[in-house]
DNA sequence: GATTAACTGGCAGTGACTGCCATTCCGACA
DNA sequence: TGTCGGAATGGCAGTCACTGCCAGTTAATC
């Protein structure tokens, strides 16, 4: 899971203390946000339980709203070093399946954290729109990893913008269904059925 | 294109006058934001330019943003119809594939203005999330009219919302592409051959 | 220990948005 | 024609997210 530490951030403290403040934040505005509903919170609010100025929240954080999507780049780049990983003779379809659900798999680490998470994005606009467009960053990164493969230009190839949307669609489908039936089942399961899907006639 | 207007609603010259008002607000406030950019374009701008007040704005219009998805529910209202109007007999992803690209045939009717707000909405962060997320309400009504027809619950059936999202990303993708190269295509076209590579291996 | 760069904080300002109240408009009906 | 009632409009003050700017603090490096 981690990568192999360039030596110069890993020994750098600052960059270390740095993250772990940017991660105190994000969870205390998370258990705010949970105990009063996100428009009863105010980055005031998140700035002091976090013992920061609120001037210094924006040093970490763009907005309000990206509190809630502390590990999304982190992802998007695991998804792309993911595909790019599968082998060139691979069936595309299988590689972006295989991809995909590694990073199902990943989000099985800690279940309860992940659906509290979601169904919070789920109930507020903002979040979700905001979460709706990331989606959309996953979708241009499979993309671009399929045109590769391909020898396209992702921008024009409409087979590999399909490929990536259905699959990051079936991904997001699977999401909701496993957040409203009880949650049994994995996340890594349920994405597995919802991609199957895609192609069943 | 037009529905038979309900009686009570065309004798109302209010509603009229109201509904007036509301596009003109939208097509100035489209106009202002091609020309000068979204970010330097306040509502009071946009209120100006409409002849209105400010407070007024936000008596058509949630948000700022909102002047972009004018047409939203009522196309969503269309699908949901034309999903409907579907033969039970239908095989469902015929029917989903049918109504879905009756709504396509809809956008061809002014391409141009279509493709120059899409192009806007593409560029600024705030509208393509908000656009992402009215995206996902699509994608609900389609999962609900699959769900009816097959007689199950939209929420727990992951068939029903993996054909919905796929569907939906299908189109999104089409829009993409579309963009991106000339336009000589119609949208339509461009949309039939992105619902054909869903279920193609 | 001095230098320098990163980090933090405060302040003032902008812009989206809301609640509240006053005013105006307009269709209905006596 | 007058007037009545509800809808529409506008103004005002206030909240909150977010930004630019400048000043003070901290900490890595020499």
């Amino acid at each position: 899971m981690a990568p192999a530490a360039p030596p110069d951030e890993s020994v750098d403290r600052r960059a270390r203390r740095r993250q772990r403040t940017r991660n105190d934040i994000a969870r205390i505005a998370v258990r705010l946000t949970a105990e009063r509903g996100y428009d009863h919170v105010t980055v005031d609010d998140i700035a002091e339980a976090a013992d920061i100025a609120p001037r210094t929240f924006f040093r970490y954080f763009p907005g309000k709203d990206d509190v809630f999507f502390l590990d999304h780049d982190e992802r998007m780049v695991f998804l792309r070093q993911a595909l790019a990983d599968r082998p060139t003779g691979e069936p595309i379809r299988a590689s972006v399946r295989a991809a995909v659900l590694a990073l199902a798999e990943h989000v099985d680490d800690d279940q309860e954290a992940f659906r509290a998470k979601s169904l919070l994005i789920r109930q507020v606009p903002s979040l979700r729109a905001r979460s709706a467009d990331r989606t959309g960053e996953w979708q241009r990164v499979l993309a671009e990893g399929v045109a590769q493969r391909l020898g396209t230009d992702a921008e024009r190839d409409l087979r590999a913008q399909v490929i990536a949307a259905s699959t990051v669609a079936a991904l997001q489908a699977a999401v909701q269904v496993w957040l409203s039936t009880g949650g049994e089942a994995t996340v890594h399961d349920v994405v597995a059925e919802a991609l199957d899907l895609i192609t069943e006639a």
